[in-house]
DNA sequence: CTGAAAGCGCTTACAG
DNA sequence: CTGAAAGCGCTTACAG
């Protein structure tokens, strides 16, 4: 079996206790007999055990982290930024990918709570009033991201999600453009999206523009989801001359390349916006005009938010609003 | 504080033992009593400690994953492989960025084995002499996927990397291309990047062409890595019809773009392939021809592998070649 | 400065 | 079928 205290203890001819304070850096410990342990815990190998640690203190050092998929290019950049700050103060993370199904998340929190994770971070598009009164019952620190729940009870890092769409549309409609579609994320328990065609409507109300029907289009936030709602769209007779894709770039991506496909010409005949500033947005042709939502940022933060917590430190905000930027590229133009 | 087995064991006036039973399923436990518990537990809203369990059993129920970069659309993919299966078989995972520094990979390598990780996946794209000897030494159940060391000690899951390379150049001379471009990762430690480099040189040598060091560049596996690859092959005099981008799509994506900007048709004037098929490369203008690799399988196929490790199954092989498929797209051609 | 002992919250042989 | 007790590998008041 692997070495433990006691074996380092025997080798060093000194007690566990001694053994677990040079472990532990604790001041008072004579430093001929500090050599000696170290020198047993080389000679042994001896790596002290975590677990049992743990047990004993009450903290695990570690954070459970929920997002609904690490392959969409969003949450990848938030853990990024989750896991960077982490290192930093010695947190580790166990992953949780729950597809925003409800069913995943509560077991997945059951899971978290049940390995003692010293703080929970769930990032994603909403938190269903079950899942937040569970959170809430269970006590357990925790900081969203992303998002917020209704009532901004708990804890939360994200842009003004409702102001970004208002702003892009009101920069499209600034171009020129009056006839506008509205490209959004179908799941409908999505507060972010609901909140982001909120400020599409309410640009085009404040510039007398009529939100119509015909031009709305709501299906998964991916590539595919993109280039079958411009698939669906091109049904219509009458067609818009600029979309506002509120689920992210890669449905933008997807949107433009069915266009170009049926020989649309993106930004002569219609312009089209993104949303999160992907990696690629700027790369593909023609590149994206988005927002660029700091993902990494609200990684990092919710991570010192939540270590901030953890050491009790006061907050100043409890709910943070970070910023974004609209971006300007080749996807959109004035209309012809 | 949290409700501990003592509580319900209290509440349902059993003993802590009889709570336990019931808690892991130990048949024999009379139905009656059974029914009590389940309602003290149901009452008290008493959770498990795993950690406590964890200390007992000599088992976690926790993977630890280390990676180069989350970031990384590749690493990404084979991340939620791994995490699929082992929800399946009720493992979490931690994850940890290692940004295949040496430094960051020892660290992780020590936590994730503190923490008392059931094993270990290491995904990359190599892996030192030092690191391996250090894994050999803790003799914590680990499989590699997408690389594998030199002489195939542990256990691994990946493409063949040389092959593949080999194929894709062929497939370029086959189109008829005579003057070809090797851009490859600049990581030297990359044990990948120089298979793949292999290949291309085999299929070259085959061929009775020369491998010229003018067409040859290495950068970084990313976008920006890829532009600047082509950036610099532009200085140039005598130009080749094709490039055989083995970093990643990515890459392969950043010199297409560079060579959209300087007026560059591809694949007209030149073609350029990619690795890896990353989820937009079937989306942007042109699509990339590629390799692409089953990157989740790979993740998948590596946790079951451990699973198994860890059940004392027979595994059938050791060390496992998974299939790659080359797709060919836009963005290759015959020469002009 | 150091050690003996209790205890973190569980599981599981052992006895009945 | 059930309980008392030992023990997983640590940390930390307490005593000296």
């Amino acid at each position: 079996m692997a070495v433990k205290i006691k074996d380092v203890a025997r080798e060093a001819n000194v007690s566990v206790a001694t053994v677990s304070r040079v472990l532990n850096d604790v001041p008072l410990v004579n430093e001929e007999t500090k050599k000696r342990v170290l020198e047993a815990i080389e000679k042994t190998g001896y790596k002290p055990n975590a677990i049992a640690r743990s047990l004993k203190i009450q903290k695990t050092n570690t954070f459970g982290i929920m997002i609904p998929d690490i392959t969409d290019s969003f949450y990848t950049q938030v853990v990024r930024g989750v896991e960077d700050i982490c290192s930093m103060y010695d947190y580790n993370i166990i992953l949780c990918n729950t597809d925003f199904n409800s069913k995943k998340e509560e077991k997945y929190l059951d899971v978290l709570i049940e390995k003692q994770c010293d703080g929970i971070l769930y990032i994603g598009k909403g938190i269903s009033e079950e899942l937040k009164e569970k959170m809430l019952k269970s006590k357990v620190p925790l900081v969203v991201g992303a998002t917020h729940d209704h009532e901004y009870t708990l804890p939360s890092v994200m842009i003004d999600n409702e102001k970004a769409a208002y702003e892009m549309t009101k920069l499209l409609i600034s171009l020129g453009h009056k006839k506008l579609a509205l490209f959004s994320d179908s799941d409908t328990k999505s507060l972010v999206a609901r909140e982001r065609e909120e400020g599409f409507k309410k640009a085009l109300k404040e510039n007398r523009l009529e939100f119509l029907k015909e031009w709305y289009r709501v299906d998964s936030a991916n590539v595919s989801g993109g280039y079958k709602m411009m698939e669906d769209l091109l049904k219509e007779n009458n067609l818009p001359t600029a979309i506002v894709v509120t689920s992210n770039d890669d449905a933008a991506l997807g949107a433009i390349r069915k266009a170009i496909e049926v020989g649309i010409k993106v930004p002569e005949d219609i312009s089209i916006s993104g949303f999160n500033d992907f990696y690629i947005s700027e790369w593909v042709k023609p590149s994206i005009t988005t927002i660029a939502q700091p993902m990494y940022d609200i990684g990092a933060v919710s991570a010192r938010m939540l270590i901030k917590m953890l050491n009790n430190e006061e907050l100043n905000e409890k709910n943070i609003i970070v910023p974004y930027e609209l971006i300007q590229r080749e996807s959109t133009a004035p209309p012809k």
